[in-house]
This record gives structure tokens, sequence and C-alpha cells, in this order.
DNA sequence: ACCCAGGGTCATA
DNA sequence: TATGACCATGGG
């Protein structure tokens, strides 16, 4: 019962720490779905060079992806890291997204539906897919990742080893179902990950601590 | 020289 | 269903 309820608090004790973040990065629906793809297990900056190489390339589109030989394309993605299978995903990815006649044209979709068309597609997983939804199409989904579990689990909220869809369930019943809220959490998450709870056993001197001073909300709860 | 990064698929038991 | 191997570059 603690648990559950503490999960609205961990936002603003973030929030109040960070600020507001203003994600996904990227100019289009499209270079966020790609983004999300080039993502995988692989660290940021390196998607950003590979990102750059699809514009300098001019490259940045459903229908130039798959008019370009995968050995090419996984060139341009050499930086992000698993450049061949990424040219497979991103190859995938753009085939069906052409297939379903676009961004507007599935936006229409009820999450449900959608949810379950980007998993069908090759390379797409279940964190991939909820990162498309929110990010691309403003849908209250709660994305669950590595960061998300570490957190949690040294906050003794989750066990850490929970499935995918358990766990985004405690998140979007614990919250409001708000994209705008699940869109800032799960970058605050990201963000507190790569910054500060590192390799700590306990997150002994970053903003959820309870001593710390960017945590003391001084009661005023903000939901 | 290690370790890990905003995961997903596939083969095996 | 539940592990483990595999993918691969770049920054710390």
């Amino acid at each position: 019962m603690q648990a559950r309820t503490s999960i609205p608090k961990v936002y603003d004790k973030l929030f109040a720490a960070n600020g507001k973040q203003n994600w996904w990065p990227g100019n289009s629906a499209f270079e966020i779905m790609v983004g999300a793809v080039l993502t995988q297990n692989t660290a940021w900056t390196n998607v950003e060079k590979a990102i750059a190489n699809l514009k300098k390339a001019k490259a940045l589109s459903p229908q130039a992806i798959v008019n370009t030989h995968p050995r090419r394309l996984a060139g341009w993605l050499k930086p992000s890291g698993y450049f061949n299978i990424k040219a497979e995903r991103l190859r995938a990815m753009c085939w069906w997204l052409l297939g379903q006649g676009g961004t507007r044209k599935i936006a229409k979709l009820p999450t449900d539906e959608l949810r379950r068309r980007l998993l069908a597609v090759h390379g797409i997983g279940p964190e991939t897919a909820d990162d498309i939804l929110l990010y691309v199409f403003n849908r209250p989904v709660f994305v669950i990742d590595a960061y998300t579990r570490r957190i949690f689990a040294r906050l003794g909220l989750i066990e850490g080893t929970e499935d995918y869809e358990t766990l985004r369930h405690i998140f979007e019943d614990a919250l409001d179902s708000n994209a705008g809220l699940f869109n800032e959490y799960h970058a605050l998450v990201v963000v507190h990950g790569k910054d500060v709870c590192r390799k700590r056993p306990l997150c002994d001197r970053c903003c959820l601590a309870e001593d710390c001073p960017a945590s003391d909300l001084s009661g005023s709860e903000l939901h």
C-alpha cells in the first residue's frame, strides 16, 4: 500500500530536482520512431550520430530507407551499434509504416489496437512500442525500462523482477492516466538514471534520498 | 582493460 | 515460462 502510493511522490521529487525535460528529442514523428529503435540497449549519444548520418544522406524517411540497400543503411547506423540488426529493424518498421498508410492514418486507431500492430513489427518490443505510443501518438502509456526497474527496486517500491506488463500496470494504476505526465515521468527516470543513480547500492545522495534538500517538498504535494 | 548503454529475437530445456 | 547467447559501437 505504502509502495504504490509513493509512485506519484517520486515524480514530484524528480521534477523538483530536474525540471521539465521536453521529450522526445527529435523534430518529427518519424525521427522519434527511428530513435526509439536505434536507442535499444544503446547510449543516446551514439544514436544521435546515426541519425545525423541519415539526415546528411537525406534518408530520414520511410521511402528513402526501404529504397536503400541494407548494407548502405547499416553503414549509416554504425555509430549506434548492432548496425546490421538495426538496419533490418528500421526496414521492417518502414515497410510496416508504408503499408499502414503513414502515421496520420494509424493515429486514429485506439491505443490497444495500435499497440498490437506495433508489437507485430519485427524489432519492436514492448518498450519500443510504448515509446512510440507515448512520444509519437501521445497515448497515456507508461514506459518501463531498465532504469525504472533499477531505481524503483532500489527504493523498495517494486521487486524489479516483475515482467514488463505487470510493471506497466503498477505504474499506470498508481498515476492519473495522463500522457503529459507519463511523458515527463519516463524522461525524468532516464535522466536521473544516467545522472546520479549509476552504480550506487543506494540513492544516498541523490534527489530521491530522504534527507536530500531537493527531495524535500515541505508538504506541498503537487497532485 | 573493463563496463555499460533509454532492448529484442532466437534457440534451447 | 524461463534462462542464455547474440548483436557492436563509443564513452567512462
